[in-house]
DNA sequence: AACGATTTTCAACATTTGTTGAATTTTTGC
DNA sequence: GCAAAAATTCAACAAATGTTGAAAATCGTT
């Protein structure tokens, strides 16, 4: 049997272990010697790589994030691009939003699972874990929520900063994998599976985008709405 | 100065600061010794009345668990009864869910406060904390899948689950306080403003739901109900 | 082969962790 | 007022924590 070369591979595997423990049980919850053991490593090696743990775990954080952000943001110049000269509807945008769990293949590999978790647990963290998304997701996000109000324009800012809210929400819980919605439904609905999640999550949220840009007191209006309906068909 | 009855009052101060604690560090993030500080109470005191630490976090969890659970179904019982005999709508519904942030005066309480923090923190956890979650939350939440079942009968229980999920993904979030929405918005949205926050989801959540009792290839349909709406006013 | 530089190991450190059992104080029931 | 029970304090435990500095091994370049 050949020998695999190990050279930068241990910072890797430090890596790749931080992310896997970290996403699972938080930063408080894992211990060095645990991460050292799962990358088949010297304790002491996490530290010369990457000084204290805090350092490491920021490390984990940064790796991937560039690479969403900018998966996310080709995707929406490619929405823009394709619907000129008009403006790309909300689901279009959103969709742009989630293309890269949607579409892209490497949902399935275990790195960028682990590292979805990882931004379920950091979402709702407090101080450090809100610096820590706001520091590296805040950009991107400005360019998606720039996009929505070039669509909707009516819509109040206050009402546009919820609805990414909303949006977050469902979507770093969906991330999270916590296993709960599976209990709840007995098993139908499996949350490992990001893609079907994802698909439903992006529905939801256009509705909720759409109906913003209805007026205040839309539930009459909704109701008016429905009668319409039933008289189309 | 009169001596303050203390009787109890230490297990109570206990309880009080183990959830302020936890709710803002999480379970591994906060020590004994820390919560004893806070209480003003000795280190050995939390296990000689609620055992090991574990169980002290559980003790936390299930205080609240019930009233909320109470709270939310009387909301649903109410509005069902209101609407007699007609089923509620779907947005009747959902604010019934949210009754107790919406309305009721204990949401300005600190310890309330706490505990929808601490929420926010275990329902994005894994294994233990999807586990208390269930056990103490779904009975109710049944209930309300319930009333949104009798009230729209063609959506799939799939798509039904989702949309819970995209629920409790937005509320949690914003249970949680993590700030995110302040930096995002520039300070125009306060994550601190719990009645404000829900206020929002809301109306974005049960345009969500009401999506799914249309057809599934619904965005064509939805451009027709537009034109229609335009012909109604 | 020999050199310096980088990587890896090893052992140990000072703290901190949850938990415990015995001693002490306070409360309760009579 | 007294004895039993409950509540509280105190000191200490073994285990685990992040981190470090010096030795050892490995590597890259001549």
């Amino acid at each position: 049997m050949k020998e695999v070369p190990q050279k930068i591979e241990k910072r890797d595997r430090i890596l790749d272990s931080a992310e896997a423990l970290f996403s699972r049980h938080g930063f408080d919850g894992v211990t060095l010697r645990a991460i050292a053991k799962l990358a088949d490593v010297d304790v002491a090696l996490p530290n010369y790589y990457f000084g204290p743990k805090r350092d490491l775990f920021e490390a984990v954080f940064m790796r991937r994030a560039k690479i969403l952000n900018q998966w996310r943001l080709e995707a929406l110049a490619d929405v823009i691009e394709a619907s000129k000269p008009e403006a790309p509807t909300v689901n279009d945008i959103i969709r742009a939003y989630f293309e890269p769990i949607l579409t892209r293949p490497h949902v399935h590999e275990d790195g960028w699972k682990n590292y979805y978790a990882l931004i379920g647990y950091v979402n709702s963290s407090h101080e450090w874990g809100g610096k820590l998304m706001s520091e590296h997701f805040d950009p991107a996000i400005r360019g998606f929520l720039d996009a929505i109000r070039l669509t909707m324009p009516d819509i109040p800012d206050e009402d546009l900063y919820w609805g990414y809210h909303c949006l977050s929400g469902a979507l770093t819980l969906a991330f999270a994998q916590t296993g709960r919605i599976d209990h709840l439904s007995n098993g139908l609905c499996r949350s490992d599976d990001l893609a079907g999640a994802c698909g439903h999550i992006v529905g939801f949220v256009t509705a909720g985008f759409e109906r913003l840009q209805q007026p205040r007191d839309d539930y009459k209006k909704a109701a008016t709405l429905e009668s319409a309906a039933a008289a189309v068909k």
